[in-house]
DNA sequence: GAGCGACTAGAGCGATCGCTCCAATCGGGC
DNA sequence: GCCCGATTGGAGCGATCGCTCTAGTCGCTC
């Protein structure tokens, strides 16, 4: 894999971050890169749009690790979470509130202004849903529960990153991550008891 | 009040929230306002910048209203919240996912970029925290139980609304408020088993 | 060492960006 | 009717946008 290729991908990713799709300039990507102008159409022949996607996937297929790095089979999901909250809150805190969620800026930004971005921060969103899914899955819960638990545990951990961004004050996150927890020791259980009564 | 003043805030708000505020031109701002450009630099002298805090401001208190409209004094909390997030997902849905947060997007955009326009959405966040609060120290909950849950229920609708706008699915909003809901009849169950406790 | 893709390097294109400037027009107070 | 500040309307500024194009360099294969 070529080495320049994936400078560009990182690059952009740090830039969409902070300051989203459009007030990345490729100018600015290629300058932070430190790779010729040349090379980024050369990679990327449709432009900032595939460059865009292409760093949308790679962000999350980033992002999508840490989950499962967290909430490891044999892992207590409520402790998972727990600690998957207050590491977020950390780093928000220790980046000057940058690093959030690597793509929820583009993801606001594009839903409604082009298809195939929209479409790259579905997939990225879906698959980190998915892993939620399968862990809890593993861990007892039915598809159903966990699919809501997942989307819950999703909804507080973005809704604080904006939160704790806008107001640069990162024990929103901390907050969430505590109803995160009981969310999911509710949902666990709810499920030892369903389990328990059908006996 | 000048009309063509308000004329060109509603325009902006209603860019800003299908497009953010980077993808936003001053030049369609006008256009959409239906407004001449140089009355645009009349009423705004720092332009865009300027414009753009104003309407955030202005799209801020708008939602606020909504707030006290379903957190009125004397509903059920509980039911306010059920109502309010099912009106969020069906609001999503029928403007083909462009209505959700009115300046979310900007939010995100702007946090780690331009300190007058982030403070802007700061001061909004803080004023929805602080009516929603309102609504729940007014129906018994302590200051700091009412925080805590208004900033669950924020998390958890801005959450969801990322997620709903890029996955074209507005159960994710109905699946978030079914939690925000409950959340929210925890806590005054706790409430009233602390009081009857300390009788 | 000849040949050939892969990749680099940057000048510069047309379009659009936010914005400035100024003349024209409007409307209320004297 | 006259005046003057408020507002309108638009031409056009320099800068920057995403992108194209061509010339050149690099390293691998034969």
């Amino acid at each position: 894999m070529s080495d320049t290729r994936e400078r560009l991908i990182v690059a952009t990713a740090d830039l969409f971050r902070r300051q989203g799709y459009s007030a990345t300039a490729v100018k600015q990507i290629v300058e932070a890169a430190g790779a010729p102008f040349g090379s980024m159409y050369h990679f990327f022949p449709d432009g900032k749009v595939e460059l865009g996607a292409e760093t949308i996937r790679w962000s999350g297929a980033m992002y999508g690790q840490l989950i499962d790095l967290f909430y490891e089979t044999g892992a207590d999901p409520v402790e998972a979470t727990r600690q998957f909250f207050e590491g977020a809150a950390d780093t928000v805190r220790d980046t000057d509130y940058a690093d959030a969620c690597p793509i929820a800026t583009v993801a606001l930004e594009v839903a409604s202004t082009s298809e195939p971005l929209r479409r790259a921060t579905a997939e990225v969103f879906e698959s980190w849903l998915a892993a939620l899914d399968a862990h809890f899955v593993q861990a007892g819960l039915t598809k159903t529960q966990a699919r809501n638990l997942s989307v819950v545990l999703f909804s507080l951990l973005e809704g604080a990153f904006i939160l704790a961004r806008a107001t640069r004050d990162h024990t929103h996150v901390r907050t969430a991550g505590r109803a995160g927890a009981e969310a999911v020791r509710v949902a666990f259980e709810k499920r030892s008891a369903q389990l328990a009564a059908r006996r």
